[in-house]
DNA sequence: GCAAAAGTGTTAACTTTACACCCATGT
DNA sequence: ACATGGGTGTAAAGTTAACACTTTTGC
């Protein structure tokens, strides 16, 4: 902690993000190093308190834009946090949110003054962080475990067009088990989600696969008629 | 909403719960007659302000505590509404929790001020309340109707011993759909989790059922193990 | 031609669904 | 004796799990 005397807050509420994304087939969380007290030069995960005159949402949504420029994310609010001790100012109540980015799309530029510089750790190699933010990125990772096997998550985390084994691969990873590569197929396919592609997947010294995208209006419109994606 | 002038309050938090019962075969929710203003007269789901010395899940078990003198109970946050203008004093951000209570085991004794009186609602005919209360209670039925799914919450809802055709009936209206007697029975006995107590049910004009009791600890242990209950 | 990942079907085990009759009690 | 809900098993359909070889490319 080793914090000097701050100023007391009066009791108020911010909001915190676990972003996610997946690179080098790893699952990575976005975090910052805090350029103010308390907790300067900590790491971090993202968040702030949310204005006034602004919803929960769109403070999420706020702070994840001005951390990575992205605006139409997969974004949703999973647990608040509201221990006395947590905030070594005063009483902070903060809503996490998880988000999930297509990785490669943004290139981390922080247009905010909070976060001196911001970087990907893997999700399982997360280092001290400020505040409860550790347990907050348990319990994140924890509910983006059971939603991506019944809503379609994975695909926000690819690219547009992904291969069948990259897909398995997140699964794979994110579930933490190994997947039989034909039964995958079959059911994935099954969904009649994806539509295929040109293929390309080029410069690979083997055989080039498939390229996929998802269906999301299909999704839609299924999941209206009580359809469920279920891996 | 017709509400005179009323003081503006500090940016603040408060806990709402949305406390289920089960009785008369139907789902039931807990609603309380406001005592204060704002809304004071509505009819709401009970909620108060957090204090400062007090943890969310404290504020939520108080709040319970006060309503109906219950403290063992299944209770845990779902969701938070921060709206801006959700609260007509200013900006106040809660955090709703729902609870699951044995409705038999409670004679409804408010003892706290903020209640005019308190009464069980059928789920499926709330009346307009303060607030967004009628949003945060959607909310907490959808989850509720997740969660029943794959975790062993039903029990929850009965007495300590139950008929299975009682617990059967309780799934049917929480999930609003019909369920094959045998299957349910097949399925439900084939957990190991329920053990049978001696036969009564007395004073029914037909064949007395068998009477069982759920086995928590065992379910507990189970789960550790990687059990998932699931109907 | 070799290394590397892509692609492809069948069978057995298991789970889920559908379905109908006799039983124990109170009146 | 009759009305009422309690209790019970089996077979077909569907789903999941296990498993191995050929194909296409770059080098």
């Amino acid at each position: 902690m080793a914090e000097k005397e701050l100023p007391r807050l009066r009791s108020s509420f911010s909001v915190d993000c676990v972003i996610f994304g997946f690179d080098d087939g790893e699952l990575k969380i976005l975090l910052i190093e805090r350029n103010k007290q308390p907790f300067k030069e900590w790491k971090a995960i993202p968040g702030n308190l949310v204005n006034d005159d602004e919803d929960l949402d769109s403070a999420a949504a706020r702070i994840l834009y001005e951390l990575t420029g992205l605006s139409e994310v997969y974004l949703e609010q999973f647990h608040s946090f509201g221990e006395i001790g947590r905030h070594p100012q005063g009483r902070v109540v903060t809503v996490a949110y998880y988000a999930i980015i297509k990785r490669f799309e943004t290139g981390l530029h922080p247009i905010t003054n909070y976060a001196k510089k911001a970087f990907w750790a893997p999700a399982n190699q997360i280092p001290e962080l400020a505040f409860d933010h550790n347990q907050i990125v348990k319990k994140g990772i924890e509910r983006l475990r059971n939603e991506i096997r019944r809503e379609p998550l994975g695909f926000e985390l690819l690219e547009e067009n992904f291969t069948l084994t990259q897909l398995q691969h997140l699964y794979e990873v994110i579930l933490e088990k190994n997947i039989d590569k034909r039964n995958f197929r079959k059911k994935i396919l099954g969904f009649g989600l994806l539509t295929e592609v040109k293929k390309k997947r080029t410069g690979v010294s083997h055989r080039p696969a498939d390229l996929y995208k998802f269906n999301k209006k299909k999704y839609q419109a299924l999941k209206g008629t009580g359809f469920v994606f279920e891996i």
